[in-house]
RNA sequence: GGGAUUAUAGCUCAGUUGGCUAGAGUACCACGUUGACAUCGUGGGGGUCACUGGUUCGAGCCCAGUUAAUCCCACCA
């Protein structure tokens, strides 16, 4: 007995994922094979985190890629996935500080140095976890080349870079104001902070004058900050205040001088049109301060808490009592004078969620403005399409409004900023390597910068540190600029923005042509995935439950690019379903293969194997112009439509006529047939369900040592588009459906010929016995027999029957002749209602002028078929009058 | 405040540059142990294409407006 019985009756993924894997993995499949001359098509991978697990993002992430990976390789491109991990400073720091909190120890219990060494150790552990469970996903990438952000190549990349950039004044230190995390303990970048809406309070608090005049009321949502007050700014137009601009004012508790200054940025008809002016403490007012030269007074400390600078009441309070505090004492004083309800905006760290207080602070800025240009240009020219388009949209709202990116960070994980200062002189150096004095004092007491790198700083370099520059590498060489980035749109700006801009800056070209975007996987409720919510879902789980395949295919099939999917059971279903569809046609095919590869003989095709390969040709080129267009789910759309409804419904099933009871010479025709478009499915399945296509392929003749992966992608072959018998199979089909209809309305057993209705003129003659295999098979009934039905006849029992055939047979002595006549004669007033809508449509002078001469013709011919049809109802309304 | 997207069957979504009766999957109903598959097969019901107007011979598609929802950016004390 062959192996092909051995196939069990229902595919089960648990038992070859695995093996498959390391199969793959073992034979250097995966490893690209250099053309030179080929451009080659390379994708290198958006590293995931060694935080933790495998989440439905990565999921998506990994499919979309393997899927075009898969697709190139197969279309002989050499072809390159470059795998890596990404040491996402903050949030592994913050892993590991909440493990060592379990442990009652903090980060400077170990030190730096101490810190590191466990940091590392986190690494080792989790960064191997995630590749493992990449793999679960079948993804077949280059493992050998796989990179981390901080290993020696790319860490190098990053100093070097870094230091290149401050030699030209594109890197500065400076005093901003920033968003800092008092939790976390580092300042973040404006796109680390998340906006939420918060019930809160508008205490509006009076400022006299300081000759005991009334003064000006000022609100606030952050009364503690007033310590920190150097001023009040109005708006130079409003009458109410010109009295006083200039003046000075006496701040509350502290009892500072602070001038009234007229500025623009105020807006007049908020709260009281008078702001008081934080300018350590707010953004806003710090670019105020520098236009009207207050003081810069920073009240708080790294921690939230107030500093001595906001005097002795409140230095070391956290700024929570502050605010109490504050309040109790301004209301003691009567200087309270209103508060309101309010809600704003609150901004919080992305990593921990604490609140983030701006504050001024000495950090490392990249200037964009002059990276960003180019980079906008670069996708403005087409340099770099965004699939789809309109997220080049977003990009440019973004870059075009951009801000200097605040690229220092207070943590010790991550790429530590390459300078040093001078503790004798304050000479800050930045270098490749540690230098030993001072160039300008030549003091050897030198301290390096405590700071790290923002991990995006990283990330950004990705496209090409992976690769091996700043060195000359041949990988660099040969794979740069590479070709897809496939990534969701919630990351265009933290990182596709910057690999342009760093790409275009350090290599002198785009680091891809297209960023192919793709949406966020949702719960069946269109919810974001959350921890919060307890709503995800994990696709490890899903790959046990269900297999890999089914998880691929589920994260693609009819997932317009860009858009976001829900996850389901119900979807989940649908996918392995169909994988297990494939799996029990494959095995049918299989078991009557026999184990012998057989070739089509071109002169012996009949009217279905045409059709079925002229389908699969189409199916060909439609799936490969979606997959060149990026379009991943129509690709998985045709694939599903042809291998279930073309191929498994009909062709199967037509073919198990000459399988069965055909002549020898037809059998084997079948059979090569069945082969040929099986082999065809399985390739072009392959991207999409890797496991399952590769583990049939190895079962069909002769291909025990072959590789489904490592095969041609199919071609479609000209000899074999069959325009007309895939029209006349159209007809046939839907003669069959029709046929299948009325067997259901009459309940016609099983088993039972349908008796069926039809009296075929000529034209159809021909093409029904053609179709006479098919009909007894398939429709269970003879379509070149009359047979009288003795059950009740419904209207749409008739109607299905006018779609057989254009002769309606009559219904004779089975039904009420009156009833009938009535029937005829409303079918008659439809058809001829059809005909003067025709006969309208070609009066119509516009629509034989401009509509095209295909359509124009085809409205003829509907009529001429109405009439025909008309006709014949006529005269067996007379026949039945008669 | 600025920008983007979406609105089609109970649900999830397709619907190419406008062109025959608007399609799938799923759910629902009926029937089915036909030699791959009940994770299946066959058939069926179910739509005012959000609303209003416009362009056109012709609009689910293009244009304007209205309504509703989602997302991103900015962050006014």
């Amino acid at each position: 007995m062959s192996q092909q019985f051995e196939m069990d009756k229902t595919f089960s993924p648990q038992q070859v994922e695995g093996t498959t894997y390391e199969a793959w993995e073992q034979s250097g499949a995966f490893k690209p094979v250099i053309k030179v001359g080929k451009k080659p098509y390379t994708i290198v991978m958006p590293p995931p985190n060694i935080t933790g697990q495998l989440h439905m993002g990565h999921a998506v992430d990994v499919t979309v890629q393997d899927i075009l990976i898969r697709f190139h390789r197969m279309l002989g491109d050499p072809t390159l996935w470059l795998p890596g991990t990404d040491h996402a400073s903050i949030a592994t720091e913050n892993k590991i500080v909440e493990q060592m909190r379990k442990e009652g120890i903090t980060k400077e219990d170990l030190g730096r140095e101490g810190f590191l060494e466990r940091a590392w150790e986190w690494k080792k552990l989790y960064g191997g976890r995630i590749t493992q469970q990449l793999r679960r996903l079948g993804a077949s990438c280059d493992w050998s080349r796989e990179r981390f952000t901080m290993d020696a190549g790319c860490s190098k990349a990053v100093t070097e870079v870094f230091v290149r950039m401050y030699e030209e004044g594109l890197i500065y230190r400076g005093e901003r104001i920033i968003n800092w995390c008092p939790v976390c303990k580092t300042a973040l970048s404006d796109i680390e902070v998340d906006y939420e809406e918060k019930q809160s309070k508008l205490y509006h608090i009076r400022y006299p004058e300081d000759d005991g005049g009334e003064g000006l009321v000022v609100a606030t949502t952050r009364p503690e900050t007033m310590l920190g007050d150097t001023g009040v700014a109005v708006n130079p137009q409003d009458e109410r205040y010109t009295h006083l601009i200039g003046k000075e004012l006496l701040l509350p508790l502290v009892n500072r001088r602070i001038h009234v200054v007229a500025d623009d940025y105020v807006d007049a008809s908020f709260g009281t049109g008078a702001v008081k002016m934080t300018p350590a403490h707010d953004p806003n007012d710090f670019e105020v301060a520098k236009r009207h030269n207050l003081e810069i007074l920073r009240v708080m400390n790294d921690d939230g808490s107030m500093n001595e600078a906001a005097g002795p009441d409140f230095a070391g309070m956290p700024g929570k009592d502050a605010r109490k505090k504050v309040l109790e004492m301004l209301e003691a004083q009567g200087l309270l004078v209103k508060v309101q309800d309010y809600t704003h905006n609150v901004g919080s760290c992305s990593r921990c969620h604490a609140t983030v207080e701006p504050l001024i602070s000495k950090q490392w800025f990249l200037n964009m403005e002059p990276l960003a240009k180019p980079a906008i240009e670069a996708v403005r020219e087409c340099k770099v399409t965004f699939v789809p388009e309109r997220f080049a949209k977003t990009y440019f709202n973004w870059m075009e409004n951009i801000r200097d990116w605040c690229i220092s960070r207070q943590l010790w994980w991550g790429h530590r900023i390459p300078a040093w200062h001078c503790q004798t002189c304050g000479t800050t150096i930045v270098a490749r390597e540690a230098p030993d004095t001072c160039p300008d004092c030549g003091s050897s007491r030198l301290s390096q910068d405590e700071d790290v790198l923002d991990t995006w700083f990283s990330s950004a370099l990705w496209p090409f540190s992976t690769l091996g520059w700043p060195d000359d590498t041949k990988d660099l060489e040969y794979f740069y600029p590479t070709s897809t980035l496939a990534t969701g749109y919630d990351i265009i700006f933290f990182w596709v923005a910057r690999m342009i801009f760093s790409g275009l800056k350090h290599m002198g070209e785009i680091p891809f042509d297209t960023v192919l975007i793709h949406g966020i996987v949702r719960d069946e409720l269109g919810r974001k995935m959350s921890k919060s919510l307890g709503n995800g879902v994990d696709p490890l789980e899903l790959i046990d439950t269900y297999g890999a395949d089914a998880l691929r295919f589920s994260l693609i099939l009819g997932v317009a690019p860009g858009a976001d999917m829900r996850i389901s059971n119900e979807r989940m279903e649908a996918a392995r379903n169909f994988a297990n569809k494939i799996w029990n046609a494959s095995r049918f095919v299989l078991m009557n293969l026999d184990g012998t590869s057989r070739t089509i003989d071109d002169s012996l095709l009949n009217t279905n194997e045409k059709w079925i390969l002229s389908r699969l040709n189409r199916a060909i080129r439609s799936m490969t112009g979606h997959l060149e267009g990026n379009d991943l789910g129509l690709s998985a759309q045709v694939m599903y439509d042809f291998a279930w409804n073309e191929f498994c419904d009909w062709y199967i099933e037509l073919s198990k006529g000459d399988l069965f009871d055909g002549t020898p010479e037809r059998k084997d025709q079948a059979r090569a047939v069945l082969e040929t478009v099986l082999s065809a499915t399985l390739r072009l399945l392959h991207p999409f369900m890797p496991f399952l296509t590769e583990t049939i392929f190895k079962a069909m003749p002769g291909k025990q040592e072959a590789s489904c992966m490592l095969s041609p992608w199919p071609e479609a072959d000209g000899k074999y588009d069959f325009a007309q018998e895939e029209q006349q199979m159209e007809g046939v089909m839907d003669m069959i459906r029709a046929i299948r209809t009325v067997r259901n309305e009459l309940k016609v057993q099983p088993g039972h010929r349908a008796r069926v209705l039809l009296k075929p003129n000529p034209g159809w003659a021909e093409r029904l016995r053609d179709a006479e295999p098919a009909f007894q098979r398939l429709a269970g009934a003879s379509a070149l027999t009359l047979l009288k039905a003795e059950e009740h006849i419904t209207e749409k029992t008739v109607s299905a029957i006018g779609t057989i055939g254009e002769a309606l047979i009559p219904l004779g002595d089975l039904v009420d002749i009156e009833k009938e006549i009535a029937r005829l004669s409303k079918e008659a007033q439809g058809l001829r209602d059809e005909i003067i809508k025709s006969q309208g449509k070609l009066n119509n002078p516009g629509f034989v002028a401009k509509a095209p001469p295909a359509l124009v013709q085809a409205e003829q011919e509907k009529i001429a078929h109405n009439e025909g049809i008309l006709a014949s109802l006529e005269k067996r309304v007379e026949e039945l009058r008669q």
